[in-house]
DNA sequence: GCGTCGATGGCA
DNA sequence: GCCATCGACGCG
């Protein structure tokens, strides 16, 4: 089956509609000429300025800004002074919707732990230069997986704790029948 | 196989 | 001071 790359059109479901959907997608990197491509197995969904595990709960800041524009565009953030997270902006644009691609199975032979959001960006070699960039473009983009059929699971985010009582909303999913999914595989 | 902890820098 | 993390280390 010919994998089509996705549109705007699938960008901007929710958040949370989008975190699902884009499990069994396939991430593509094209870096000098190859590519670096890997099957989407777990992600995050975050909704929103009311979102309290959300930077954009913060309001929108030099950092945050590309999350209140338009689906479909790379946000890419820096932590723990060595690690860059990447996001896919979702929803409408101002809603700040987004989700994190937090692991993945490396295709083709490549031969990567995509195994976390740390781990996985690495990887694929995506840094803060690759912040808003368009994900319909050529650079960086998805495909879609016409047969692939993932078990969806689904369990509260890791590393939210702070978040009040957004911190057991059930926004992480990942494929059940996937070896790459990041450490906890329930609550 | 667990829990704990240090690295390391941008951000509000 | 706090992090949407990771890997090294100590335990027994």
């Amino acid at each position: 089956m010919l994998s089509r790359k996705l549109t705007m059109r699938f960008y901007r479901q929710s958040g949370t509609d989008l975190a699902k959907g884009l499990i069994g997608k396939v991430l593509v990197h094209r870096i000098e000429g190859i590519d670096l491509r890997g099957r989407i197995v777990e992600t995050e969904a975050y909704l929103g300025p009311e979102d309290l595990a959300s930077h954009s709960s913060r309001g929108r800041t030099k950092r945050t800004e590309v999350m209140f524009g338009p689906a479909g565009h790379a946000y890419v953030y820096f932590i723990y002074g060595m690690y860059e997270m990447f996001n896919i902006v979702a929803g409408r644009t101002g809603q700040a919707h987004a989700v994190l691609i937090r692991a993945a199975e490396p295709l083709d032979g490549w031969t990567a732990d995509l195994s976390g959001p740390g781990k996985l960006a690495r990887a694929f070699r995506i840094t803060r230069a690759d912040n808003g960039i368009d994900l319909t473009g050529d650079k960086l983009f998805l495909l879609g997986a016409p047969n692939d059929r993932p078990e969806l699971a689904v369990t509260k985010r890791v590393g939210v704790e702070y978040a009040r009582h957004w911190k057991d909303a059930p926004l992480r999913f990942f494929d059940a029948r996937s070896p790459a999914v990041s450490k906890p595989r329930s609550l």
